[in-house]
RNA sequence: GGCGCUUUCGUCUAGCGGCUAGGACACAUGCCUCUCACGCAUGGAACACGGGUUCGAUUCCCGUAGGCGCUACCA
């Protein structure tokens, strides 16, 4: 079709941490462009200036550094097209306005906030638009004096952008294909605003997009209504044949009840909705992230690529780069997809049993030091290696296994009653001497001996050795005993044995 | 309310006129086994509804219903 280098972009608004959803968006984006050798810019949109929250940008870059999502443009990275905040852009903005004023495609509008509010008691289902915009004050129905003099005077304005009405809008999508909304029922909507002195998100956006040669928009689907403006607007500058193409991503919703997913659900139902922590600077408040949670950054990309996006195969483990090899934007679905953050668990285990006791073993020595336990790495990898099949996390462990390195401190009561008999005590005494009689620990060794203990003694495998799990671990979890205990050692396992007999009875 | 998007197992999804409607997560059962897991096997579980078009609709069209989004001087 084109033969123009593909060049998308992610442009959020660093309003406070950022959204799974938008993870998401940035991921497809990334992936988009990496598949067709394209380029990826990263333009921070702060064009509110009251919803501005220090430290989100710095967030959200390092929220990409972690996943491993790299940009090749734009904030932090530099670039061709810079600068890529748009707060830095006023000055350009401007002038696309005063364009579009010159044009007779917008026009200045004075009416104040509580002005509107009236208008909208009023006329129910009130819109700026064709309808009423001669009802209002603005450069439509004051003279051009009288403009001049309001502005003048420091009257503050905003400026709309006129929309003809009776008119259907074609917005070719990706995803959806075809998409015809009527002009008519589209409102004047605020180009430049008086509060900030700032343009909205509609101008900010098509502006750069066009500048920075933008040749797909790949976005969520909150934005497929305002999606014929756009189009509209992108006419107005005369830059319909460089339009982007469009393609809007179905949105994540909430894994039980209705609605986008938000942040509350993360709360309410116990996984996060954010790559990283984040700590609100104004009111100190804590919301988890996936990093410190746990998760691989690797699982977190594999399990948000498959949610609204499939290969077409049954394949369901990917590596990034497998990710930018399979992709296509046809293979996107249409409706909205609930997040399913127990399969993001699932991804993570996936990607645990994946990686090499080597790459485990240092997280779980981190926990383990923490837990006041100083273990050569080695011994620590041996533990990995016996469990890390059974876990989600590198963090579930150590309830799991602390038995490797502290002795019981009690005996877990379920299992007393189930597995402790009468004369359990009688058998481990015993079991305890013919341990002691073992010169070789190994596993091998101690089963060779034990075993034929049993035998030779008619008992039932069942009765010593849960008996003896009992004993050594303070539970009925665990490992093969002989992999326990050969990693106990000999001396280890006998004073535990004495303290189970002891204790138990 | 208006406009738009959307609708296959509980969830994520495959399917692009003819299939015993496939997979994964979750769940259940069994096997393995010194326990708990892992693993393996098995099972239950879906085409929203109503009209068309067609020899034949999960698939195409039109309605209805449900869901979602937008409807700010927020993005």
């Amino acid at each position: 079709m084109t033969s123009q280098p593909v060049r998308v972009r992610f442009a959020p608004s660093p309003t406070g941490p950022l959204h799974i959803g938008g993870v998401r968006t940035a991921l497809y984006n990334y992936l988009f462009a990496r598949k067709h050798g394209g380029q990826f810019i990263f333009r921070i949109e702060d064009t509110d200036s009251n919803r501005f929250v220090p430290g989100a940008e710095e967030y959200i870059i390092e929220s990409f550094r972690w996943l491993g999502i790299q940009f090749d443009e734009g904030v932090g990275v530099g670039g061709e097209c810079g600068p890529y905040r748009q707060s830095e852009r006023k000055a350009i903005y401007r002038k696309y306005v005063d364009q579009l004023l010159a044009a007779g495609k917008a026009y200045i509008a004075f009416d104040t906030p509580s002005e509107l509010e009236q208008k909208r008691q009023e006329i129910k289902n009130f819109q700026y638009d064709a309808r009423t915009r001669l009802l209002m004050r603005n450069s439509l129905t004051l003279t051009a004096d009288e403009v001049k003099s309001l502005i003048d005077g420091g009257a503050q304005y905003v400026v709309r952008f006129l929309i003809e009405p009776g008119r259907d809008i074609q917005v070719h999508d990706m995803i959806r294909g075809e998409v015809v909304i009527n002009s008519t029922i589209l409102d004047d909507k605020v180009l430049y605003k008086s509060a900030d002195q700032l343009p909205t998100y509609h101008l900010a956006n098509i502006v750069d997009d066009h500048l920075m040669g933008i040749t797909h928009v790949i976005r969520g689907e909150e934005w497929l209504s305002s999606a014929p403006l756009h189009v509209l607007l992108y006419e107005a500058f005369g830059w319909q044949d460089s339009m982007p193409r469009f393609a809007h991503l179905p949105l994540l919703l909430k894994p039980d009840g209705k609605g986008k997913l938000s942040k509350r659900d993360g709360d309410r139902l116990g996984f996060p909705v954010f790559p990283l922590e984040w700590h609100d600077p104004a009111s100190g408040e804590v919301s988890s992230g996936y990093r410190e949670k746990g998760y691989f950054p690797e699982a977190v990309i594999n399990f948000l690529a498959l949610l609204g996006w499939n290969p077409g195969t049954e394949q369901e483990i990917f590596s990034l780069s497998e990710l930018v090899e399979a992709f296509d934007l046809n293979r996107c679905s249409k409706a909205g997809a609930k997040f399913d953050y127990v399969k993001g668990t699932w991804f993570n285990h996936e990607y645990i049993l994946q990686k090499s006791d080597d790459e485990i073993a240092p997280i779980f020595d981190k926990i383990l030091k923490d837990n006041g336990i100083d273990e050569p790495l080695e011994r620590v990898k041996q533990v990995v290696s016996m469990m890390k099949n059974r876990i989600n996390f590198v963090h579930d462990l150590w309830p799991l296994c602390q038995f490797f390195f502290v002795p019981p401190t009690g005996y877990d009561e379920k299992t007393v009653k189930k597995r402790w008999k009468e004369d359990s005590a009688l058998q481990m005494e015993r079991l305890t001497e013919v341990l002691r009689s073992v010169d070789d620990f190994s596993i091998e060794g101690q089963e060779a001996v034990v075993m034929k203990y049993i035998q030779d003694n008619q008992l039932h495998t069942g009765d010593i050795m849960n008996a003896f799990r009992l004993a050594v671990v303070g539970a009925g979890v665990g490992p093969h005993m002989f992999d326990i205990t050969a990693f106990l050692g000999k001396e280890e396992t006998i004073r535990r044995m004495e303290q189970a007999i002891k204790t138990l009875g």
